[in-house]
Order: C-alpha cells, then sequence, then structure tokens
DNA sequence: CTCAGGAGCGCG
DNA sequence: AAAGCGCGCTCCTGAG
C-alpha cells in the first residue's frame, strides 16, 4: 500500500507546521562561542574537536561559481554537529582579516580530516563545495553523508531549495538575508564572520528538520543514502575531469562553417525584406505577414512548423512577383543561427586547460534526471547536423570515446509496470520495437519483410509515433500534425479523427496499459503523487483540483514521471555500480558524461585494443543495474571524435 | 537600467 | 475541446 500524503508541512503561515517543529527562535543566532580562527593553533584545535566529534556542516564563500571564472574561495565554516555547539570560522581571502591561511596550511591541519571517509561531512549543494576545495585548498572531500540540497528536492521537489528559502518557507526563519554591497571578500569582518556562521547554523537546522521528515519515510531515506548521495561523488568526478576540446576543430571547421552559412542565409533574406532583425520573430513576422502580405497561418506565430507551410505561398508569389525566395532561407538561417548562438558562440566560453567542465545540477528536474548547464551537454545537436558540433568534442590524447545507451529504456518501464503480455513480448522477441507494435496493430495490413524493406513506411511511422507520445499523453491533434509532418505523399496524411482511432486501436492492442494508464491517473488524483520504481515521489496536487485542464495536465505529468523517473533511478543505479565495478577492476575508463539514457567514457586506446571484453563487461553492469520484465538492451560505440563512430570490426581488427 | 516572461529550439 | 513530458540557453519584449 502506498503511503498516505506526503509528510512534508504546508509552506510558512501554517501555525500547525511551526508549532509541529518546535522552532524555538524565529532568527538563526550564530552561537555566542564560535571562533574566528587566526592561528595555527586554532586551526589545530578546530581538527582535532572534528577528529573526536567524527561529524560536522561546512560551507565555503566564493566569489564565483563557474569554472571558467576567476574564483576565490574566502574561507571555510565548520560547525560542529554532534555533542557540543562549535563553529569556526576559518579566512582565506578576506580583506579586514588580520591573518589569511595559505592553502598550504589548510592542507596541512584540515586536509586529513576532510578526506576521512569515516567522519561525515554536511553540507548545502556539497559539489559545490568540494570543487573548491580541490581547487583552491588541493583537499579532496570524503564521507559526505548528507546535503541538504538534495534532501530537500527529495522531500518536495516543488519547492525552492536554496538554503534561504527553505529557511523562510520551511523553518519560518526571517531576517536571514544580509544586505551588503561588494563582494564577500571585503565585507566587514563581523558581517562576514556572521554570515558564514549563520550559513553552517542554517544548514543544521534544515539538516535536523529534514531527519525528523525521513524518519518517517524510510523507502525515501534509502534511495536518499544509498542513491541520490553517492551519485554527488560521481557527479563531481566528471565534473573535476571534464572532456576534451579541439580548438584547432573549432577554429578551423565548426566556426567558420556555422557563421557563414548564417551570414550567407542573412544576406539572402534581408535581400527581400529589408534590413529587419532576423532574431525578432516580431519584426520578421511583420515583414512577412504585413510587408510581403504572405497569409498568417497561426497568428504572428514563426515556428519551424508555419514557415514550412509558408513556404508554398513564398514560392507562389516569388513567382508572380519576380522575386528571390525568402522563406527557405529564412529557415536555413534559422538553423544555422541557433547552432551559432547555441553552440559555436557559447562553448568555448566553458573551455578551461582544453577541458570543458559542465555542470551536472543534481536537483536540476522534478522527475529525478539530472539536468547540466554551463554548458549543457546534454542538448548537443545530434541529427543531420550533430557531427559538426560534437567532432569538437574528442578523448584524451591515447584515448577513444565510448558511449552506452539505453534503447527505449521509456517504453520499457512501460512494460514493466503495466505488465503488458504483447508489450512484453514483443520486447522480448528482440524485434524492433516499432517494427514488432506496427505488426501488432495492423497485423493484417502489413508483414514483417514488408517493414523490414521500407523502415519508414507510414505505418511504421504511425506506431513509433504513438509509442513515444502515448508516454506523455500525447493528444490525436498533436498526433495527426506529427505523424502529417512525417508523410511521404498525399496518401499518408491522415485527419484527427483517424488519430484518435489510432489512439484507440493502440490501447486497444495493449489493454494492460490502457489499465495501467488509468490507474496512475486515479491514484494521482487519490494520494496527489506517484512514485518511481525507487519510491522517489512526483507531487503533483493539481490532479485533484476540479479543473479539468490543470488536473488532466497533472495527471499526463503523472504516468510520465513514473516512467521518466524510473530511468533515471536506473541510470543513476547504473552509475554507482559501474563506478565500483571499474575501482574493483582497475580497468581504465573514465566516465566524463551522463545524458539520461547514455553514459560516455573515455578509455585508454591501446587498452582497449587488448581488452574488448571489458566492453561487454561494462554494459552487463549497465544491463543489470536493476531487472525489468522485459529485456534492458545497451548499445554501445567507440568514437574517435563524438559524433564520428568507428566500427567495431575495424577498430579491433587492427588490433591483430 | 534590470528583470521576468515568451518565443523558439537543441536534447532525451 | 484541448498546451504531449522533462530540461537549458538565446534573444526579444514590455514592465518597472
Amino acid at each position: 500500500m502506498m503511503e498516505l500524503f506526503p509528510y512534508l508541512p504546508k509552506p510558512k503561515g501554517d501555525k500547525k507546521v511551526l508549532r509541529d517543529l518546535k522552532v524555538r527562535e524565529r532568527t538563526v543566532q550564530v552561537p555566542k562561542n564560535f571562533t574566528f580562527v587566526q592561528s595555527i593553533a586554532g586551526l589545530q584545535e578546530c581538527a582535532r574537536i572534528i577528529k573526536e566529534r567524527k561529524q560536522f556542516v561546512f560551507d565555503l564563500e566564493t566569489t564565483g561559481l563557474d569554472w571558467a571564472d576567476y574564483a576565490v574561495c574566502i574561507g571555510i565554516a565548520v560547525r560542529i554537529a554532534t555533542g557540543m555547539i562549535r563553529v569556526f570560522i576559518i579566512p582565506t581571502n578576506m580583506a579586514y582579516a588580520m591573518y589569511n591561511f595559505t592553502a598550504a596550511e589548510i592542507r596541512e591541519h584540515l586536509g586529513d580530516v576532510f578526506e576521512d571517509e569515516s567522519i561525515s561531512k554536511i553540507g548545502h549543494n556539497v559539489k559545490f563545495d568540494q570543487h573548491h576545495m580541490h581547487n583552491t585548498y588541493g583537499v579532496d572531500t570524503n564521507g559526505i553523508t548528507d546535503d541538504t540540497m538534495i534532501a530537500m528536492h527529495l522531500l518536495n521537489e516543488n519547492e525552492s531549495h536554496k538554503l534561504v528559502d527553505i529557511a523562510e518557507t520551511w523553518l519560518a526563519i526571517d531576517g536571514w538575508k544580509i544586505k551588503q554591497d561588494g563582494h564577500f571578500n571585503v565585507w566587514p569582518l563581523g558581517m562576514a564572520q556572521t554570515y558564514l556562521g549563520k550559513d553552517c547554523e542554517t544548514t543544521l537546522l534544515v539538516y535536523e528538520f529534514q531527519q525528523k521528515q525521513f524518519a518517517q519515510l524510510s523507502v525515501l531515506k534509502k534511495l536518499y543514502d544509498e542513491v541520490e548521495i553517492p551519485n554527488i561523488q560521481i557527479a563531481y568526478e566528471m565534473e573535476q575531469y571534464g572532456i576534451a576540446w579541439d580548438g584547432f576543430y573549432y577554429d578551423t571547421v565548426m566556426k567558420p562553417e556555422v557563421q557563414s552559412k548564417r551570414a550567407a542565409a542573412r544576406a539572402k533574406v534581408q535581400a527581400v525584406i529589408g534590413p529587419v532583425n532576423l532574431d525578432s520573430p516580431s519584426q520578421v513576422a511583420a515583414a512577412l505577414f504585413d510587408g510581403l502580405r504572405l497569409p498568417r497561418i497561426n497568428g504572428n506565430a514563426l515556428d519551424k512548423k508555419v514557415l514550412h507551410r509558408l513556404i508554398k505561398y513564398d514560392v507562389e508569389q516569388a513567382r508572380q512577383v519576380g522575386r528571390e525566395l525568402v522563406i527557405e532561407n529564412f529557415i536555413e538561417y534559422r538553423k544555422y543561427a541557433t547552432l551559432d548562438k547555441m553552440f559555436v558562440q557559447e562553448l568555448p566560453l566553458h573551455v578551461v586547460d582544453g577541458r570543458i567542465h559542465t555542470n551536472n545540477k543534481t536537483c536540476g528536474t522534478r522527475t529525478g534526471r539530472w539536468a547540466c548547464m554551463r554548458p549543457n551537454m546534454q542538448q548537443l545537436p545530434k541529427a543531420a547536423i550533430g557531427p559538426l558540433i560534437r567532432r569538437a568534442f574528442i578523448p584524451s590524447k591515447g584515448n577513444v570515446l565510448v558511449t552506452m545507451d539505453y534503447g527505449q529504456i521509456e517504453l520499457r518501464w512501460l512494460a514493466h509496470f503495466s505488465g503488458d503480455e504483447k508489450l512484453i513480448a514483443a520486447f522480448a522477441s528482440g524485434e524492433d520495437i516499432h517494427t514488432a507494435t506496427c505488426l501488432l496493430m495492423f497485423p493484417t495490413q502489413i508483414t514483417l519483410a514488408e517493414l523490414k524493406a521500407d523502415k519508414d513506411h507510414p505505418l511504421r511511422v504511425r506506431a513509433k509515433t504513438i509509442n513515444f507520445g502515448i508516454l506523455y499523453g500525447m493528444g490525436p491533434q498533436l498526433l495527426a500534425d506529427t505523424i502529417n509532418a512525417q508523410a511521404r505523399t498525399a496518401a499518408d496524411i491522415i485527419t484527427v479523427d483517424d488519430a484518435r482511432a489510432l489512439i484507440k486501436r493502440w490501447f486497444d492492442t495493449f489493454p494492460k496499459i490502457k489499465k495501467y494508464v488509468n490507474d496512475t491517473k486515479v491514484m494521482v488524483g487519490e494520494y496527489g503523487f506517484v512514485t518511481t520504481i525507487l519510491g522517489r515521489k512526483r507531487r503533483l496536487p493539481d490532479a485533484k483540483l476540479p479543473d479539468p485542464m490543470l488536473s488532466s495536465m497533472a495527471e499526463r505529468q503523472a504516468v510520465n514521471s513514473r516512467i521518466q523517473g524510473s530511468a533515471a533511478d536506473l541510470l543513476k543505479v547504473a552509475q554507482l555500480k559501474i563506478r565500483q565495478f571499474l575501482l574493483d577492476t582497475h580497468y581504465p575508463f573514465r566516465m566524463l558524461l551522463a545524458v539520461h539514457d547514455e553514459l560516455v567514457f573515455e578509455v585508454p586506446e591501446a587498452w582497449l585494443r587488448h581488452n574488448e571484453a571489458a566492453l561487454d563487461e561494462l554494459t552487463a553492469v549497465m544491463r543489470n543495474a536493476m531487472t525489468l520484465v522485459v529485456p534492458v538492451v545497451v548499445s554501445v560505440d567507440l568514437l574517435h571524435r563524438w559524433g564520428d563512430k568507428i566500427h567495431d570490426d575495424d577498430f579491433f581488427e587492427e588490433a591483430v
């Protein structure tokens, strides 16, 4: 039986909550006996007490966030979490401190306690502090047992997990923010001390609050302890190591290619509509709809779909009036402008010492997936134009890149959760899943042989589109549009009614999926949340609302979150198992990136040539990370550059 | 001037 | 009848 409602109390203003929490004071007070450390003896005392107590909260204050920024670590705050109230403020770059410790001094006196696995560390967004401990002081941080940001995200993914917001919302702590101009390192000493002390103190209060919540939520606590917290280290290691960037390729190929094509397309468009700003949809819309009098398809919207429908009017008008074409060139401009803005201009900003270190957001999504930013390595172009961008990402010298992908993992989770015999059988057959579902849906209309001969057969397109769309609760209108966008001939076009019938046919073909989807909707309406395979919660209070627009959106989100979130759980478990496997075997793979259902590694090329079996062993770890009722399939690619696959046969034959 | 929101589009 | 789920990033736009 599922747990009843989420235990977390309502946000601020709810008196009962405050009573239950027994919040003593509405303002966090830095303990009176805090120590502003100004001597080596003081550092040694701090280390001695940490070793005694075996647990502490810590926080760093810095001037910057990004790898590519010039970031300075201003000081460390340590709050003993058990048995005594002690706070140590350790300055390393405070303008008004009498003495600032050097990195060597920090390393000498605090290095061992930070590196000691058996000493428990608590922090808020610890990965951030972990990077600065390493990059500024050369100190590794082991033994992270708690992260209040991640805990908050598990306990309620809909609320802000910024420390200050948690304090205000859940602990009703006021007067927390300190207003002061300028960088932290030139703040007046008392203010800076107070700020650091309060951060630690608040983290400790939040930690204690969260532990009370977890005490009633054993499944979530297990997910926290065994998956989320250990994964901090994996994200940290991937970020520290980064991925190599080929600046020469960028300068000589990627940038000139994209920017020249963008400029050429811009010139062609502006030759027709004049010097309007092509990056302003409203200006272009005015030029096309009012200037050229092309028909408005969907108001002033000028997205890809509208543009494609405008082509025929443009061609016709251009012929009549005797002008150059504009729409196709504008589509071309859009394409290269997007590449230019999102990748060509963006990516090199994040190169540090020839490598790109993305920032994995452990609390980036409400479903449990990771997001990542600066740069977002999960949104690099993939299709036809993809390699032009991806080729700039290369393995370290002497290595090859290895990618490992879960195949159709979300549909497999759907089969798992629903228990639908036909979908399970389709996966068990090992046949391409879209082909298999197509045959099940249209058994009398097409044969396997015909489908194999024509991967883009309209019936397979229908099946494939529904297979994906169903996970998200796609409606008939969009299904029709999506299928029609892939039509090869006029005969392939379907109506909205056709689409509605297709959806019905799909659910009739897989009856248990229909039941599963309905059950999920009922459940979210009843409980207000759904859970993933590992018990991660997605709270969707809107599902209880009478407004059908809001409640049906929440229902779609519920159906999707269970699937997407379980796939995320699987990848996270796989990452942990792979890391352990690599530690055990000493295989020299390095995990570089995680992209939802794909992991990217690099491995020394010479080693791999003589250890081909290692690839199978590694994929086996991924496949067996969890047991589903259907087979889990992992595909492997080797690459000299991202975007350029190597044929395995060629690669391993050379070794002979 | 800053800031939030929308449009648009890249990925799974 | 109908906004298909989850993200990050850019630019433009209008509000303050």
